[in-house]
DNA sequence: CGGGAATAGTCCTAGTTCGTACTACTTGTC
DNA sequence: GACAAGTAGTACGAACTAGGACTATTCCCG
């Protein structure tokens, strides 16, 4: 972003690099399970679960139903997971670990834990909530600003032409 | 992540969440644009500059190498960009704005801080740099982890049979 | 000055990501 | 019970992503 002159600049910088700092370190670990990161959340996400339909999966992981699809299918297809159907609701399928996806949780999920602590075993606890905090806070930040510019393309004429919520 | 017991996973979900936040607010106003996020932040650094190298625009821009290529080959194609020679290093390239491409920068970069620049409004700048502090930090701990899982897994034998693949 | 190590970019593969359009199913309303 | 509106998941296209193999060039050391 060049010299931005601006203060916040620095800070958002700070978050990207902060967040790829992790990834990486996460990462780095995962590959070595012949994971990759989307598949080892959902791995981690279905243990000890009796099953997660995908808008379930979805809100916990972050990852985009569209996103979803690709990488459930690439489970099923290693045997991991197995989609089911849901007794409740056609529309939907619930998605469950194979009993080698549940072998392979189990083997692999402790270690990554351990993985991810070694980086903050120096940390006292009191700071690793200071932190949540800040990130939280900061993280609102971002999603008020979010909202408000949403509803301004809405009066500006983007919506002129498109069905609209009524308020 | 399931439900980890261990206190930091909040802190990392909430560094995850926070990122996302981010990037959905920045992007949103980036498409309308007509660039990706990641064409933007190329335009956005070649901003003010007579060219920089692929080497430096993926430190700066945190897109690796293999990445960097593709990025470039689009914004060259829409001639906003040029590949020219690097008179002292036959090995590299600049990359440099078109006068399209100058352009471009001059009509959305002011207007993408100003975005960006809503959210911050009403945050003192002493809060700012307490969370880039804050996430300086965190990001400190993670590269020194992974630097430390890397040498440990050079120890245990990673090392010994160097191509090694997992299936 | 010659050869080995390091560096800059490209190419390739596999996978993730998002948005949009689409189908199938459900739910609320009359 | 039918119909409109909403929801769950899939299909598809374009782009980004990392990593590793490869080529060309430069740098370092003897």
């Amino acid at each position: 972003m060049a010299e931005a002159d601006a203060k916040f600049m620095r800070t958002l910088r700070e978050l990207a690099r902060c967040y790829q700092a992790f990834e990486s370190f996460s990462e780095a670990h995962i590959r070595a399970t012949g994971l990759t990161s989307a598949q080892f959340d959902i791995i981690a996400t279905l243990g000890n679960t009796r099953g997660l339909s995908f808008k379930d999966l979805g809100e916990r992981t972050l990852i985009t139903k569209g996103t979803l699809t690709g990488v459930i299918d690439r489970l099923e297809a290693r045997e991991l997971v197995r989609r089911t159907e849901c007794p409740h609701d056609g529309r939907s399928q619930i998605v469950v670990l194979t009993s080698a996806g549940e072998k392979l949780f189990r083997r692999i999920f402790p270690a990554h834990m351990a993985h991810l602590s070694s980086a903050f075993a120096a940390v006292p606890e009191t700071q690793l909530l200071h932190t949540e905090l800040t990130l939280r806070r900061l993280r609102e930040l971002f999603e008020a600003a979010h909202e408000l510019s949403l509803e301004e393309a809405e009066m500006t004429g983007a919506a002129r032409s498109r069905p609209r919520r009524a308020a």
